[in-house]
DNA sequence: ATGAAGCTAATCGTATACCAGAATCCACCA
DNA sequence: TGGTGGATTCTGGTATACGATTAGCTTCAT
């Protein structure tokens, strides 16, 4: 497909995020260079390297010479997520339909019957194919603009998480999922982005609700 | 001020980082990591670390095995950062307006007479301390907000110094810069959005008229 | 007891040396 | 002319060492 080869500060990358969004590595805590590479087996440059990154998308604060802490959950983050998401998804969403190849098609397909597949396992990691079906409709569009989806749907995957994976409101969603991507595969543009909005907007106040319990 | 501690890497982020904005790393070139480690005397953990840092600013591409190359510019992706900076960069200044406090209007009037300053040298470097007072007027917003519109910022001064910077189109921007600073001062949300938009709109048709010729 | 001052241990940031493996180049050969 | 198979050059990664800084703890004076 694309690129198989990944160099061992991605996959460090990946492996670390996964703790934070999680929670494996709570909201707070410091990080400690030497313990987790030992525990990933690798070596200070591809984990530093991978530090880097994290606190670029925002799930790391570094402070010099005390190394990086893993940033608290805020209801006002939340709310700014959610809202440049409203900003720029919806239009980037319609954007790549316009633009989306025979392979984005199936590209697409594929993310979003993984997802589907995992909601039906008892205990799947829907939330992590949630998120690549959705960049899988921004891809085909801007790279720029792929880049900014992929840090505000990593950011929006923490408070979903935390306040709605427990609740399931996968149905309603899941509908949704299969209408945005038949408009989409169809090009339509406009449906496309009036349906993600109102899909943007039902993840948001679910949130809200939990967040105001 | 702020942080005065700034690692190596950071450093090292901002040398590399200028020398692509300012065209001394050509698009296309290879970066070969231990030469420009020794030109700048750093190992290659900082140096590394810079890179990556950049290629997520959208700067460089890398490919296993064979490093970072400096990325192309092109029409497309000036259209994707301009409309993009066009959906984001008024709310977010008008959101900041309301939040700032004296402190960051300080701030802000700072960097606007430091852009005025630099303005009035014969080849001073404008096109940073525009960058600097854009992003002033940013930060008082949210966090994430701030670190995407730091982003486009970047991305934009690289068209910005290729086609706008010949040209001198500095007298008009800079009398609306005072203007916008004025009203956001003022706490003047509706206006700073609507001369925001109207500033980065005279930025792009400038930029199409040099493009197109 | 309590707060300040000083010492100590832990950890970060960086450098250096080294190695395996991929990519590239080039000379040689069909 | 057109491969082909090493040499070469880089990158990506490891191991290790070390100065500097921070944080925690101890001690001492009040």
């Amino acid at each position: 497909m694309n690129i198989v080869v990944r160099t061992l500060s991605d996959q460090t990358y990946e492996i670390v995020r996964r703790r934070i969004l999680v929670g494996a590595m709570q909201p707070g805590t410091a990080v400690r260079q030497d313990v987790i590479a030992a525990e990933l087996g690798v070596s200070k440059i591809p984990l530093r390297e991978a530090l880097g990154r994290l606190e670029q998308d925002g799930l790391l604060s570094s402070y010099p010479n005390r190394g990086y802490v893993v940033r608290d959950l805020s209801t006002d983050e939340a709310s700014e997520v959610f809202a440049l998401r409203l900003k720029l998804e919806p239009g980037a969403v319609a954007e790549a339909c316009l633009r989306a190849t025979p392979a984005d098609h199936a590209a697409a397909e594929t993310a979003l019957s993984a997802l589907e597949a995992e909601l039906a396992k008892p205990d799947g990691d829907h939330v992590s194919f949630n998120r690549a079906f959705h960049l899988a409709l921004v891809r085909p569009g801007g790279h720029i603009t792929f880049q900014l989806m992929e840090r505000l749907q990593i950011l929006a995957e923490r408070y979903v998480r935390v306040h709605l994976e427990p609740m399931g409101r996968d149905e309603r969603a899941s509908q949704e999922h299969r209408e945005i991507l038949t408009a989409w595969t169809r090009g339509d543009a406009a449906e496309v982005e009036a349906l993600t909005v109102n899909h943007i907007l039902g993840t948001l106040s679910d949130l809200k609700q939990q967040l105001s319990t």
